[in-house]
DNA sequence: ATGGTGGCGCGGCCA
């Protein structure tokens, strides 16, 4: 199974890319964030003439997620229980086996604002979630833009971020919960470049100057960490004319 | 410290 997580920021502008990238990389699963389209104004007729079946929980103008699969997907969860929360950014599916969560992390803008805090709740919320959900499925992946670099070697300038938005402690603590559930990130299972990074700033030419942060993430259960061959970094849509600020993140497994 | 860019949608908000 080749398993895939982008961000497309607008999946109005960045479908001409997507299916590209469908058609290109074959993926059997890829998980989109930041659709950025009502339900009614998704593309769904688009992605099936690709040769794809698709989900999607999504709002106007901001938040979205949908997966995008080669088979059917089934159990299809858009809520964390006991999180009542308007803004679409989870979506569980089950496709050949595999429980896929789909995740678009709260940014939390600044730490120590109210969207920090509600960022570190809704990561708590979905922490509690996830506990319960992999005692269902062996088979179980987290993957999505978690909007936290896991560490320091995920940033190009750890000074710089040092305890900001996207690099804090508590981010990471939070993250450090949600692993020690039984979850491995995927992308450090194999040994990869220094300095690479899912998303770069449009701003100040950051892609040109690669001053970017790995916040897009693959996390594997411990019986999928045993069967995945690869984890890489396709920064290739990145380059395109009109690029999201994020590119797909891959993740391989014999099964 | 600010601003730099992009998407949505038409003034700001969000990232």
């Amino acid at each position: 199974m080749k398993i895939a997580t982008w961000n497309v920021n607008s999946l109005k502008v960045r479908l001409p890319h997507v299916l590209d990238w469908l058609a290109s990389e074959q993926p059997d699963v890829l998980c989109l964030q930041e659709t950025k389209l009502s339900d009614e104004n998704f593309p769904a007729d688009e992605i099936s003439a690709a040769g794809y079946e698709v989900v999607f929980s999504g709002q106007k103008t901001y938040n979205g997620v949908a997966t995008i699969s080669k088979s059917h997907a089934t159990d299809i969860v858009t809520d964390v229980p006991g999180l009542d929360d308007p803004q679409r950014r989870i979506l569980g599916t089950t496709i050949d086996g595999v429980r896929v969560l789909n995740l678009y992390v709260v940014n939390g803008q600044e730490v120590g604002s109210d969207k920090f805090a509600h960022k570190l709740h809704w990561l708590e919320m979905v922490t509690g979630y996830i506990g319960t959900q992999l005692k269902e499925h062996e088979h179980f992946i987290v993957l999505g833009d978690f909007n936290i670099a896991p560490a320091d070697a995920d940033v190009h300038d750890p000074e710089a971020w040092h305890e900001r938005i996207l690099c804090s402690t508590p981010e990471r603590d939070a993250l450090g919960r949600m692993l020690e559930l039984g979850l491995q990130d995927t992308f450090r299972l194999f040994p990869q470049e220094e300095k690479s990074f899912s998303w770069w700033d449009y701003r100040a030419a950051a892609f040109r100057r690669n001053m970017g942060l790995r916040i897009d993430l693959i996390l594997a259960s411990q019986a999928l960490v045993a069967r995945c061959s690869a984890c890489y970094i396709d920064k290739a849509p990145r380059r395109l004319e009109r690029p999201s600020d994020h590119t797909p993140v891959v993740a391989e497994f014999s099964l």
